[in-house]
DNA sequence: CATTCGGGTTCCCTGAAGGAACCTATCCGA
DNA sequence: TCGGATAGGTTCCTTCAGGGAACCCGAATG
């Protein structure tokens, strides 16, 4: 975990990634959200020290993405669940597992398959446009400024840069061809 | 960062997250996917400490995800350039991304746009299924294990639950309805 | 000839991760 | 009634990585 606090930073990464950009964390949220709930389950899948699983499990709770219930009175026992944005965490979990069977796999295959309900069939997630379903890449991107954007800590040099750039070019074609330009150069010049 | 190197895990998250599971390393490769390609723009933007910075790209630049080249000769001059493989971290950073625009966004709006040049719309990606397009959640998945998946650390619960998993339900559509039933149970049961 | 710039490296200090032991409450079996 | 097991943590100590600032080096610039 970084000792800078991201939370304040005017960019939605940052303020994600200052919770859930901790190793540990992603993968806690992976066994909830696969089934497993129970402190001693958790520790013991992971390996990881029971101190550093407390802090975690207090801070997700904290944050709202999981909730701490009691399953059982006599003797009290208590489980994690994911809550609705714990379960939203799962995009980001099928990005990185895509991202990691595609480059890491090896010979051996995917550690793990995803099916999806609704189709019935083993799929591997991707990013898609919420409008035209179409795909979505660092290459057919641009980044322009939101109104919640602002530049200071965290965004010192990109805030400048995102409103040059739409500056520069206020239409949607024009920002497009730019992107496009400035990214093939890119590729060509190195 | 984690002190245990989680690269060795049978998990592909947890691949992922060895190298990307650190807060720092998101935002480098955001601000190198948006057009921030040299170290004092990078320290600048971030206010992340010099020798951090050094480090994460060194890492970054030895697993392939960046490439640093020279852009001039007089004075000698670096900068830091996405490989196929950093960028193709961009999925992991749109879903992060729009989940914290979901979250964390408030009153003010969401920090930056992205624009799909496909379609020359604003958009916010979604994570979809990769035959029938539709919506990919963890209510409508279910986790299988994989041909390279094995019970080891980090994954020494959850290996066995998945193999209990598919045993219990060997055609697709009992796994999806165990899957589905034991997601319905969990939210009313235990 | 002093300054600036880009791209780092070195130093020290603090705080978080690892690891193991310990604690509490309850249940189970002999 | 005692011993042990189980669940869910907390406490203690050590080590190591992050933060911050200073420093360094080669090349251009005034």
């Amino acid at each position: 975990m970084t000792r800078t606090s991201l939370a304040d930073v005017a960019c939605s990464i940052a303020r994600a990634t200052d919770l859930f950009g901790d190793a540990w964390t992603a993968l806690i949220m992976r066994d909830v959200l696969t089934g497993i709930h129970r402190f001693d389950d958790l520790a013991h899948d992971l390996g990881i020290s029971r101190k550093v699983l407390a802090a975690r499990l207090a801070r997700l709770v904290e944050e709202g993405v999981l909730v701490r219930e009691r399953y059982q009175e006599h003797p009290p026992r208590e489980q994690y669940r994911a809550t609705e944005k714990g379960a939203e965490l799962h995009a980001v979990l099928m990005a990185l597992m895509a991202w990691g069977d595609r480059w890491y796999a090896g010979e051996a295959g995917p550690p793990a398959r995803i099916r999806h309900l609704d189709c019935g069939r083993e799929t591997t997630p991707v990013t898609a446009c919420g409008h035209c379903g179409g795909p979505v890449t660092a290459a057919n991107t641009t980044e322009l400024p939101g109104p919640g954007g602002r530049t200071g800590p965290g965004t010192q040099v990109l805030g400048p840069l995102l409103a040059a750039r739409a500056a520069r070019a206020p239409q949607a074609a024009q920002a497009a061809q730019a992107a496009q330009a400035e990214y093939a150069a890119d590729d060509t010049g190195r």
